[in-house]
DNA sequence: ATCTTTGTTAACCATATGGTTAAACCAAAC
DNA sequence: GTTTGGTTTAACCATATGGTTAACAAAGAT
């Protein structure tokens, strides 16, 4: 027989075109041919190295959660207090939205038009997982690090602050007349402003 | 001649089933036959009313654009204390949210995935415009009411934390392990969660 | 009554699109 | 150098989809 199964640079190639299309299209916006044409290869070969739109799709998205879990998971399963997780997540997001600008509008499109599917990715290994940072934020609560706050809604608050921005990047251009140059400064700025943000609001006077 | 020129009453069926469909699937996603059958008519009749799936499109977007439109500039435009406009609007933006459960995402995706149309419509009468909030904010930190803090930078919070967490409610749902009832709730907190939240952090002590 | 304009439909059209197939290609095994 | 089996391509297929057309229905104008 020859060689491997599979090419590993034509999968690899066919991964990071598939990538960028359904990332700034979406599932229903991407076309294969496109695919095939961005990887440089024959429309046939997407189906045989991955069967179908739909698990091409699912390859990519699962790729996609994979770099954006671990990013929760240093607010969520970390040892450092409350207060640096906030510092540091908010100041660590802008360098992980450079270098994949559509990932986190990826994720939040498919998991609305597709929920199911989402619900099955939820046993593999390294979800994130919510309950340690709740019991962090009982605790400095109850030590008095932290006013009186429901862990659940700050880190919601603390995705929301960080992540948003970004998902409603052209709305907030137009809100604030805003062009590019703008708007990235206004995201620069916001590394440390909204840091303080949510530090002076749950801090404890 | 026959009556006026267009059947009112098929004109509005016609944007109800279109409006369902394009805010639940967004332009790519929507069928024009979905969205006939959801108008109880023929296919074609949509093309009669209005000429091609793009204008349609536009039609519901421009519409529910001037739906969001008075919600913002109600934080924006209003002669109450930036305190009360952040308790107004997070307060009021869940009864909004329910009557338009996918409206804040369409906007989003669909401003994403054609920015330049998004741009036509920032001339429109009624567009909001963030200069007066901004002045209201320097004025109150100048009169010693708020903490020293952007304008801007503020109005980007608010939406981000009242709004996200609708956009996002797959993953939100995802990584809390909630049921429909558990996020509802959660909702249903957050109006006075996410108001106090902001108001500690902009009050100056 | 009949003409004219608007509203509505069924049938149709051209094209785009995801997917398949059969043959060609090519490197390693023999 | 011939066989062998994975890899790649061009051509093809069935269907979905946005859009058009021609005919017809309905109602007001004359």
């Amino acid at each position: 027989m020859a060689e491997k199964k599979f090419n590993q640079d034509t999968e690899v190639k066919i991964l990071e075109a598939a990538k960028e299309v359904f990332h700034q299209k979406g599932m229903d916006g991407a076309r294969m041919q496109e695919i095939a044409n961005g990887a440089g290869i024959n429309k046939a070969m997407l189906h045989y190295y991955f069967r179908s739109k739909q698990l091409l799709f699912e390859a990519v998205f699962k790729n996609a959660f994979s770099l954006l879990a671990p990013q929760l998971n240093k607010v969520l399963n970390d040892d450092s207090s409350i207060e640096e997780k906030v510092k540091n997540f908010t100041h660590n997001y802008i360098s992980f939205i450079k270098k994949h600008p559509y990932l986190p509008n990826f994720i939040i499109q498919e998991t609305n038009r597709n929920p199911g599917f989402f619900e099955t990715i939820q046993n593999t290994h390294g979800f994130p997982s919510i309950d340690k940072f709740k019991k962090q934020v009982a605790l400095e609560v109850e030590q008095g690090i932290l006013r009186q706050i429901d862990g659940e809604q700050l880190f919601v608050s603390i995705l929301s602050m960080n992540i948003f921005p970004f998902v409603a990047k052209p709305l907030i251009k137009g809100l604030m007349k805003m062009g590019e140059e703008d708007f990235e400064q206004l995201m620069e700025e916001r590394k440390v402003a909204v840091s303080n943000f949510i530090i002076y609001s749950i801090r404890k006077p």
